[in-house]
DNA sequence: ACTTGGCACTCGTAGACTGGGAGTGCCAGG
DNA sequence: CCTGGCACTCCCAGTCTACGAGTGCCAAGT
């Protein structure tokens, strides 16, 4: 592959993507200074047909990149565009006035929203890698108790637990004094471990409360459950042509199974990703392209973030708006 | 205003809504045995149009209603359509597998979206009206803790605060018993007056720490803070011819502020209200219409929820779906 | 062997024109 | 007050055309 031929893509891709409009060998050979003349630059471009790089519309019509190309443009012939120091300290300031998890979770995913004129896909941190910080037991009615279980990450789990029986103020209380001994500062993985002789430990009339407590605790810290996952920007694929796939596209963003997949369907959870267009197995999402990257304190990638948007997008602005991101909300996370 | 001149009216809405396109005087007359000729329908349109209730397109277009005449249509020409006993099943078993408040919104949200096929919007069940259930402060890091605040609705509000000192375990402890027997089962409009002498109760030396939880306390209770709002089925909107402006809807619906004005922005809470086009005063949702009615336990309206959708809607079709749900929805949360 | 200018060709787009048809307003008669 | 008739308006869809951007190919130049 000649260094030309590349220089040619890449001038074609940051054409298209910014004015959204074939590109012709003449325009691309005056406003690149390649050195060359239209003619070679239509021999070369015919050539990267033939590879599959690009294609036309309609004969007679400039060129645009397929998947291939974008593929190949994110892999060889970009870097990530760093972040102006103006947009960091923005970045920073506008996450650091959170005050508690869901809001984090909310300020990034609008944030990114806005940085990148695209939809933002924020998961919430992971309970997996969580550890229990407390559990709290709240009786609120006669037969039914709400258990909270409050991570070391701020996330603060819910549950509306029937007991069979009635309950007595006693055995509520004993039994939340037990739950957090066992399990304060453990890591969710350990929970079953740690509570598996745990019914034996109480008075044989309240095990039947303890026994549906913890099968609810288990189910909802080690099923990893719902991972619940946010998004925002909707409103920038409106300005997208997406002709008729644009009711798809909104509707997989309602289906949070569907967003998990967007987000996880990658190799490596941590590092940076890019999938491009038909790389994207859902239905509906083959002409968007998604960037995504773990986030997380410590190093170690809690969960995961990223855009989704045509895949003529702006891959190095938004590859490096994804990172800056990630980092100053796992710095964010460290924090708290 | 004449008998038949209604009836022309209610068919005009009636078709325009089920077909999408301008009702002309003899598909008007065929359709709907009125009785009379074509060219009666003509003069009693021509009236229709001069009061302002209907208007055409272009010159030698059929008509279609304005505003104003669905607001007539809906205030004199159509009753509320009640569900179908299957919809009223399918929706309470829908709600009832909830197994938190969370669940309780999602699910409300993305049932009504989908009765309607339109975009629905939840608001959670207000603070100010609900009552503390248990109060509870978690340590976080040396000068963090985590409060966290149950309500009797079974809603869960967490906040960050940072003390200025360093915090003894004890201090925490006797601060968490003190708040919970001061507030337990207060209603939060309660709770600045019992927490008042609070202060004065602790030891010296944790009155700075005590100062600063009540401080977060009463900003998060009292001040009604965000009021939570969720909404679904955007995807609906991508079927629907809204132009242009179907960016500054979704724009709108991102809106926290706006979706609450959305709602809230009438008069009687707990009634159904339908605010049709032009009558929203947001820019930008002047072609929309919005059905909404409140919903809560015991008859008093906790929060708002309802539906927005193009002024061209299934009005007696979507305020029953709306009135059902929310009925449903207060049941449930009762029977938590 | 590669580059270049020339040239014929393709084809999508925009504008002009047209006929048909749906719908209207008006009027005169029942 | 209703009705049928009639002339009129004007949108819409289709056809046609001219234009121009862009291509592929070829033959000549370096």
């Amino acid at each position: 592959m000649d260094d030309r031929k590349l220089a040619i893509l890449r001038a074609i891709v940051e054409d298209y993507v910014s004015t959204n409009e074939p590109v012709g060998s003449k325009a691309l050979a005056e406003r690149h200074a390649l050195g060359v003349s239209p003619a070679t630059v239509r021999n070369d471009m015919a050539v990267l047909e033939e590879q599959g790089y690009i294609t036309q519309p309609h004969t007679s019509a400039g060129r645009i990149p397929t998947d291939k190309g974008y593929r190949l443009f994110v892999d060889r012939l970009s870097t990530i565009k760093p972040m102006s120091s103006a947009e960091r300290r923005a970045i920073e300031t506008f996450l650091a006035g959170a005050y508690d998890l869901d809001d984090v979770v909310s300020r990034t995913v609008r944030l990114l929203a806005q940085l990148t004129r695209q939809v933002a896909v924020v998961q919430y941190p992971s309970l997996v890698r969580s550890s229990v910080r407390h559990i709290e037991l709240v009786p609120m009615a006669a037969r039914r108790l709400l258990l909270v279980v409050i991570t070391d990450t701020g996330r603060v789990e819910q549950r509306i637990i029937e007991t069979g029986s009635d309950l007595a103020e006693d055995s509520v209380a004993q039994l939340r004094a037990l739950l957090n001994t066992c399990l304060d500062g453990r890591s969710f993985a350990e929970v079953p471990l740690a509570v598996e002789d745990l019914p034996e430990r109480v008075a044989v009339e309240d095990r039947p409360i303890a026994a549906a407590v913890l099968s609810v605790l288990l189910e909802t810290l080690v099923e990893r459950n719902e991972e619940k996952i946010v998004f925002a920007g909707a409103a920038n694929l409106a300005h997208v042509d997406f002709s008729r796939s644009l009711r798809d596209v909104l509707e997989a963003l309602e289906e949070q199974v569907v967003l998990m997949r967007l987000l996880g369907e990658t190799g490596d959870p941590a590092t940076l990703t890019v999938r491009i267009g038909t790389e994207n197995q859902m239905e509906g999402l083959r002409s968007t392209s998604v960037v995504a990257t773990g986030y997380g304190m410590d190093g170690q990638a809690l969960a995961r973030l990223g855009v989704l948007g045509p895949t003529r997008m702006d891959y190095p602005g938004t590859m490096g708006a994804v990172r800056a991101v990630a980092r100053y909300v796992g710095q964010i996370l460290a924090g708290s």
